[in-house]
DNA sequence: ATAACTGTATATACTGTATATACACAAAAA
DNA sequence: TTTTTGTGTATATACAGTATATACAGTTAT
């Protein structure tokens, strides 16, 4: 399971997990019903506390994205996909409304944004 | 002292204060040289302690943007424009790069998050 | 049965945030 | 000059969030 975990961040590890996983699972990396590790291995693997990754697990399961069954495992939830996409939308609202509060304050431009959403997201049509 | 802050918020009060007087001063709403009210009489307006007010004055010493003379009250520093101006470009493009790559996970093209910027930044030049 | 795997619960520690209250210095008022 | 009132500072304390090790309990395959 291809996760990066940083001790140094201001972001707990827990948090660092379940994003990252959240991620593999909107991008459908990781197909509904699919078994995530477990969260002995993923401790081990990380270096940290299976309460860690337990309570990582536990944030996934609060907002439906996993389902865990004890001394089975836990699986990748069907969750409604145009949900999902509704939620990321919000988020991309917010950080660029937290941005353009900044911007404005500081009397960035709007075109200087443009430009660098231009080059952070590419040239791709 | 026009600050608001929320209890229920997950950022730190101090945190809350330090950003919103820092902004003031980027906007130059606050002047250098100015006096910041002191730490008592905005604990009192906030209905905080005076801990978490000077918490707020010590981070914003430690950035730069105001010094602090015991037993006299802290002033809005001399800090070099163009550096504050670099790191707002800095933060702003953080928050960008951020969204952008939440929007490529989650399949938002471009044109929908510079539909957001306009929207959001508002129709001015 | 047993071994090897799952998730769960308990007791503990450390750090960050916040508090009340007592302290020390400066400046203005008496 | 003495007192009062205004500054910021330091100490002791509490609570919540994050993280840990370790013991517990159920499932599955051998």
């Amino acid at each position: 399971m291809n996760i990066i975990i940083s001790n140094s961040s201001n972001i707990p590890i827990y948090e660092q997990i379940k994003e990252q996983i959240k991620s593999k699972i909107i991008s459908n990396e990781l197909k509904a019903g699919e078994m995530l590790p477990s969260i002995r291995s993923l401790a081990k693997d990380l270096r940290i506390s299976v309460i860690t990754t337990k309570n990582a697990y536990e944030g996934l399961e609060k907002e439906g994205y996993v389902e865990t069954i004890a001394a089975k495992g836990t699986y990748v939830a069907n969750k409604n996909v145009e949900i999902i996409r509704e939620e990321q939308l919000q988020k991309v609202e917010n950080l660029i409304d937290t941005a353009v509060s900044i911007a404005k304050i500081s009397k960035i431009s709007k075109e200087e944004m443009q430009s660098m959403l231009d080059i952070l997201y590419g040239e791709e049509k």
